[in-house]
DNA sequence: TGATGATAATAAGCATGCTCACTAACAGTC
DNA sequence: GACTGTTAGTGAGCATGCTTATTATCATCA
């Protein structure tokens, strides 16, 4: 990067190879690389509002619908309606998506495996326990009105 | 993540929000995160061709072009026709853009401060080599064939 | 000089993420 | 029962990234 490599830049960089790796390897299946991690979620969160899963994948309400148009016309989902509330869905898994979840977890730690070549299994753990308290420390700064002049001067 | 917090969604998670952070703050400037970068090596190699920024900042040759359609509309950069090669341009900064290259330096500069909110200038450092390696390992993987079925039974 | 292949840039089309705006339904309250 | 505010989901439109394909030009070799 600009004089020293910055710190974002290689994390996003690193963020963009992934899912391109990820999605090289996974070409045939269908799922894509964001539509897996729907599938992950979903997969231990059965009978859940849409609503409820975008806060736990910590993405907008709206992007996640786009995804579940998508796997709902791929078959590997399935909206159900709410009998209690006639705004509201509850997302399951539909039969063909079950044997998916394997194969793309396998998929999931290749692609892990070829990009933690040289760390050890301790030097990985601290990684992600450093990578998680750098999203705690966003997802509180970007709930802040933030503003762009907070003390531009200092 | 399922079952444990998989580092990769981690990661990805990180990036967003950064990208999410720095955006919030940057919007008056007319410049998103994207285009920041563009700028940022832009100003370090001027005359350059777009193939070869392409390459420094590792994103597909029509990627950055369609970056450089809007910073050019803006009036940020400028495109000089090559006299040498009648198919390629020669990239510029506009006067314009100096001074924003501070701006939004001080807005990452305060957005990395957010988000490394407990992690010593140690700790960051060796993030940053953690995923400088990380880095590499995925270009040299992405590089490969790679194929979904390598040994799927192993 | 003319064919062959490589290279610079762009076009088309898809995927994922956002903000902002909207509809429909719910939950209270008067 | 009507009014108000909140909530679930979606539509429109933008930004960035990719793959694949196309055009124009260059570079080489016969």
């Amino acid at each position: 990067m600009p004089s020293s490599p910055n710190i974002s830049f290689v994390l996003h960089d690193v963020a963009r190879l992934l899912r391109k790796r990820f999605e090289q390897r996974s070409r045939a299946s269908g799922l894509t690389r964001a539509q897996w991690q729907v599938l992950a979620y979903l997969s231990l969160h059965e009978g859940i509002h849409q609503n409820k899963l975008a806060d736990l994948i910590e993405i907008t309400p709206i992007t996640l619908a786009r995804l579940l148009d998508k796997m709902e016309a791929s078959g590997f989902i399935e909206r159900r309606p709410d009998p209690a509330d006639r705004r509201a869905w509850l997302l399951y898994l539909k039969p063909q998506a079950h044997p998916l979840i394997e194969i793309m977890r396998g998929n999931g730690r290749k692609t892990r495996d070829e990009a933690f070549v040289g760390l050890s299994a301790d030097a990985q753990l601290h990684l992600l326990q450093t990578l998680s308290l750098i999203k705690s420390n966003l997802l509180a700064a970007c709930a802040q009105p933030a503003a762009d002049r907070e003390k531009t001067h200092g």
